[in-house]
RNA sequence: CGGAGUGUAGUGUAACGGUAGCAUUCGUGCUUUGGGAGCAUGCGAUCCGGGUUCAAAUCCCGGCACUCCGACCA
């Protein structure tokens, strides 16, 4: 993509009423742009990051047997009113909305519901069980404070997958299964390092769920962390005895702040009975179906990357989930030829599948260099009189910061590679 | 939802109750061209509604919005 083709311009500063850094940057750097407190939309850069990340879910959700379908955004009250949820005094946070005849409907602000009312219509025997549907969709909730830029919205963009198992044996085998999917989402978004399983409080049906926090200071979380056997405790569940059951020991405990960036949980027959979901066993018995729910926030994954990996120079963003692969540069100058290469070599990487963002703006070089930096796009290369005469093309990394001078087919295959 | 604070060009900021200024962005022209260049010139703003006053960005009241702390949550 050509980069005057962008709708989005960096800025040198930040909005004064934006102190998190993550939506400080995404906003200087062009990916989002404020709606209000807690909404964002997203410019081109930023959906294409969005876009990364849902792809790497979508494909670790289906390793594991996940259908992909949509949920309605508007949800019928009385499908709510079956699992209590639809009273204020229950859940606060609703946005609810009439109908032109009077009736009320809310937008959804999660999926249990939705999915357990439609699964009823197709579940009735044992051959349509295990199921594991999830969805993509946006997630409404009226926060009473929203903060933290991206990472607490009041519209955010979310993954929910829902099991549908036969018993508990088989929830457990795939819940286990969950987290290894879960876990291979961070390591490929490049918070692996950072990312641990953390227990949490269960609710009715299991003594715990699990949470998935990474750490970082700007973190609301506080999770108690023994680094050495991977594992984390949230402080909502941090007392004496469920150390000992965790088998933990207080001394290896460090305490940190961390991002809840997903969280899977036991549901039991929490849904499944009010909404009467049972199948038939092989005898013919009519049994209720045991649910899990396995949740990941991309707008607030996206901003833990952004806080994690970023340095004050702006966002580095993981190969994995950059909008772009290789910003290309030209610098520019009275000497044509510089163009004209810059196009040439712009159309070539494009030809080869490489996702290449072209600053063909006519700007100057420090502005470029600038803008490339805070955008964050992991390869820079420059395509400039001095490199021409030289016949080779720089290559910076932005991680690192290392620049080498390739050569035209060497620059290619290592782009290619990387 | 409790507490505190703040609303001025696209962005960041100034202005004692008395001419809304500066920087940046943007437009135009010339110069410049490897880390946010220079000169000239131009466009662009007081959140909304009341009130006090000869006069309101400034004081008062109401509303709305935003930010922060707390409570609550992916």
């Amino acid at each position: 993509m050509r980069q005057s083709m962008l709708l989005s311009k960096t800025r040198k500063e930040g909005p004064k009423d934006e102190v998190s850094k993550n939506a400080n940057l995404l906003i200087r750097a062009g990916f989002v742009s404020k709606e209000m407190a807690g909404v964002y939309s997203f410019l081109p850069l930023g959906l294409r990051v969005m876009k990364k990340i849902e792809d790497i879910i979508r494909d670790e959700m289906n390793q594991i047997g996940g259908v992909e379908m949509k949920t309605s955004v508007i949800q019928n009250k009385e499908v709510w009113e079956k699992s209590n949820r639809w009273d204020d005094a229950v859940v606060d946070n609703w946005f609810k909305t009439k109908l032109k005849n009077g009736g009320e409907v809310g937008l959804s602000f999660t999926n249990e519901e939705a999915y357990a009312n439609i699964l009823k219509q197709y579940i009735s025997s044992y051959k349509d069980l295990p199921m594991y549907p999830y969805d993509f969709k946006n997630i409404f909730r009226n926060e009473a404070r929203s903060k933290s830029g991206i990472l607490r919205g009041r519209e955010f963009y979310w993954k929910a997958l829902y099991s549908f198992s036969k018993d508990e044996a088989e929830h457990n085998e795939f819940y286990e299964k969950s987290k290894i999917a879960y876990k291979n989402v961070y390591n490929r978004v490049g918070l692996g390092d950072l990312t641990y399983i953390t227990f949490a409080s269960g609710g009715s049906f299991s003594k715990f769920s699990h949470e998935f926090q990474s750490i970082t200071d700007a973190g609301e979380d506080t999770i108690y962390l023994d680094e050495k056997k991977k594992i984390a405790v949230n402080k909502e569940v941090y007392d004496d005895e469920i150390l000992k059951e965790l088998g933990l020991d207080k001394k290896d405990l460090v305490e940190k702040k961390a991002i809840e960036v997903g969280n899977i949980f036991s549901l039991g027959t929490r849904f499944s009975e009010p909404f009467d979901l049972k199948y038939k066993n092989e005898k013919g018995e009519e049994k209720l179906v045991i649910m899990g729910s396995y949740g990941i926030g991309l707008s607030r994954l996206m901003g833990t990357i952004v806080e994690i990996l970023s340095d004050d120079k702006g966002i580095v963003w993981p190969v994995s989930v950059a909008p772009f692969k290789i910003h290309l540069i030209e610098i520019t100058s009275d000497n044509l030829k510089v163009r004209e290469n810059a196009e040439l070599m712009y159309k070539k990487l494009t030809e080869e599948g490489i996702e290449v963002l072209y600053d063909d703006r006519d700007s100057r070089a420090g502005e470029k260099f600038n803008d490339s930096d805070l955008i964050g796009i992991p390869l820079r290369i420059v395509v400039s009189e001095k490199g021409m005469d030289a016949g080779t093309f720089e290559v910076k990394e932005r991680k690192s910061g290392n620049v080498s001078a390739l050569k035209e087919n060497e620059m290619i295959t290592f782009v290619k590679g990387y």
